[in-house]
DNA sequence: CAGCAAAAGGAATCACTGCTCTGTTTATAG
DNA sequence: CTATAAACAGAGCAGTGATTCCTTTTGCTG
């Protein structure tokens, strides 16, 4: 049964996505076409049809590539076993944004308001950093604040909150710079 | 010479991008239609090109309409002679935010990423909150809290930055919230 | 290698939407 | 009250873009 290998199958997949984030990135959501994105990828219509059932296919997993890309970045963070401390962790975070992402997430957000299949994808990705970075301080606090864990406990949410803020208000400050200036990786 | 009056036209104008204003929060910027508004304003496509040279200008006078009216609750704390605690103004803010409001707020955002005329209104909207918060935060600092002001200084930006971003994080959280369910004031 | 099904290409389809245009109605100034 | 120019209604136009369909090519398996 002659076709695609899979992992060539997925790797002509992430070539469509990643074509798809340029667009994206550069024209927005709504205002990419399938066109623009078949001259990004150096594909054809056609040939995009067969590995996505539709543009609302290809946009949610653009969407899931780009979000799930930001979590693992703090996941990484969140499984070394010293424990930034958490103004150190922002910071690493905050370095590790990408500009052409971040419109794309942010884009990401508008699309969720009235979007249910992208709101769950959002939704749940913010919910799985936001867990992270919880996990990440408390293992600060208990490991070289040398907090009680009862007393670490209380201290952790606030302080877990308040990076996740500062976090997403650097994503969406970082989006509204100069879009159509820098580009490439 | 015979027209509406200029306050009579302004109410017209308002009715179109209050009714505008509602149908991006159900269904987005970019998939509502002027048919749509149409619809939800009770006037007629033609009317609307009375009001407004193109879709794009409309869009652009909602979202202004939204972000300002955002700005304006904002300044009414900050004209407070008692200025509040920054706790307390954030629990102010939030409880401020209509979730319809919201929504169409973080589409801005998404659309600010790629249209320069969106971004100017989203940036310069952010930027006059955000000074305002700062002077609210200075003004408690040295009237309530009795710092010197030398001292209020040194503290007062992160302080407003967090309120701000913890605002902004709020905002989002609140448009990503059941889309569908809760609409009319 | 040979055969074949899947993938790629790309022109054609078709629905949709922003906007224009032609009367018709209405609010206002005198 | 009347004249008038703007506001309004709504059908029509033109352009766009997602999707489909059919042909050609290609990569896999036996």
């Amino acid at each position: 049964m002659p076709r695609l290998t899979d992992a060539r199958k997925e790797l002509r997949r992430a070539q469509i996505t990643e074509a798809a984030v340029r667009c994206f990135s550069r024209n927005g959501l709504e205002r990419t076409s399938i066109a623009d994105i078949t001259a990004e990828s150096g594909l054809s219509n056609g040939s995009i049809y067969a590995h996505y059932r539709s543009k609302a296919d290809l946009v949610q997993a653009s969407a899931h590539a780009v979000l799930a890309k930001r979590a693992e970045t703090l996941g990484d963070y969140a499984a070394s076993d010293t424990p930034p401390d958490p103004d150190e962790l922002l910071a690493r975070l905050i370095s590790a944004i990408d500009p052409a992402e971040a419109r794309v997430g942010v884009q990401t957000w508008g699309e969720a308001t009235t979007n249910p299949a992208i709101r769950g994808i959002v939704v749940d990705t913010i919910d799985r950093m936001r867990a992270m970075v919880h996990d990440c301080v408390m293992a600060h606090l208990v490991k070289v604040e040398h907090l009680d864990p009862a007393e670490a406990q209380e201290q952790v949410i606030p302080i877990a909150e308040r990076l996740m803020a500062l976090y997403l208000a650097e994503l969406l400050r970082t989006s509204l710079q100069s879009s159509t200036e820098e580009t490439e990786s």
